[in-house]
DNA sequence: AATCCAACCAAATAGAGATTTGATTAGCCC
DNA sequence: GGGCTAATCAAATCTCTATTTGGTTGGATT
């Protein structure tokens, strides 16, 4: 019964992709629903069309975008139930990668969560503030959580798993800062940098590459 | 010959530490003038005889005074000349402990560097912009001399020190979003596990502690 | 006691930009 | 073909804010 998807019709994701690349650029408060519409070839007014809540929900959508493909591949390494070591080299190469897979989605979760936070609490999309918020907690509970493991388990040094998991997240998120598609190293290269950096942290060496 | 300054009288210092403030918590795009005003019991307008360039003028202040104290700091460790490792776990100390004792200053350092970079070329400010952008530059050069120092003198394992710099300083930076001056570990603690975390990384184990 | 000036304030000014509204267009279904 | 709705746009609205302007004020200076 609806139209259907024309050439010209502009698709959700689209919409989001340009939000994302907007807000990486000016920031969330800095960026205009001008800036984002021009992107995609619309006008600012016509965007509500697709998300009628407006900015705010633009944020979010990018947000959850974000943190649903992240989650799903963590949680489907985690399902695979490896030692320790083995899952958070997993766990942070997945995440490095997919910080720079999609580099705008990954600042947007860096740098505008603040935005989220100095939310009004009676603002309308409190509740969905807050859900963003809960899965974000849950994210980080996994790093923390094999972390812990594995120092039980004596495959890791004794480190105080809290501060451990919150540098190498900042490591991570702060990825989507510095890289450059063009630049001297690719994704998959940077992402076995910082896992083998964060696991030699925990007194891990690499199980010994080539000569 | 000026005004003594009385009792109302508020200094630039004050300005400077609420401007701080306001933009951790808003950033800068979303901080208003009469937001960091209020903070010192004055008007918006008044603001502009302190800083007559306005929020622009503000932001780069802010961001000056923070790289100030840690590049000076930084520079006095380096000039004792110490081994490598010695003069890393000292610069990593400094640093986290200075981001911990100005949350403020250092959130500004990490998160509006974005709006320095998107600032026009041709905006009155660029030259300072471009002087501050060049001090954060020197900033991270130091900390990276030093992990190529350390590798050639095969005191630091073999690692990419331009990754490794990043990883470093993203853990560093991250500090000023999650510490809380009531949480559990103090800054000095805090210094310490992130100093002993990166050094671990580059298989420099600490100089076994006690026990 | 007359002047000066730093430090303020209150009230414009000037725009920018999110959101709303009323129309328009073009496939789809009957 | 006629009617329906999604997808757009152009042109208001309506606020919110940086910045400017003109005026006070009170201690200093002389």
């Amino acid at each position: 019964m609806p139209r259907k998807p024309a050439d010209q019709t502009v698709h959700r994701t689209d919409i989001l992709q340009a939000a994302a690349t907007v807000f990486r650029e000016r920031g969330y408060a800095g960026a205009t629903m001008a800036d984002i519409a021009r992107r995609v070839r619309l006008t600012a007014g016509s965007l509500y069309h697709h998300f009628p809540a407006g900015k705010q929900d633009l944020l979010l959508a990018v947000l959850n975008v974000g943190m649903d493909n992240v989650l799903a591949q963590l949680e489907s390494i985690l399902a695979q139930n490896l030692p320790p070591d083995e899952t958070l080299r997993q766990m942070i190469t997945a995440h490095a990668l997919a910080v720079t897979q999609n580099v705008s989605v990954g600042a947007a979760m860096v740098f505008e969560i603040r935005t989220l936070i100095s939310l009004a609490p009676d603002d309308p999309s409190a509740a969905e503030r807050d859900a963003f918020l809960a899965r974000r907690a849950t994210f980080e509970r996994h790093f923390r959580t094999v972390i812990e493991r594995g120092i039980q388990r004596g495959v890791f040094r004794q480190v105080e798993a809290g501060i451990f998991t919150k540098a190498l997240l900042g490591a991570q998120n702060w990825i989507s800062v510095w890289y450059r598609e063009d630049g001297k190293l690719n994704g998959a290269q940077i992402a076995a940098h910082m896992a083998e950096t964060f696991l030699a942290a925990l007194g891990c060496p690499k199980n010994e590459g080539s000569t």
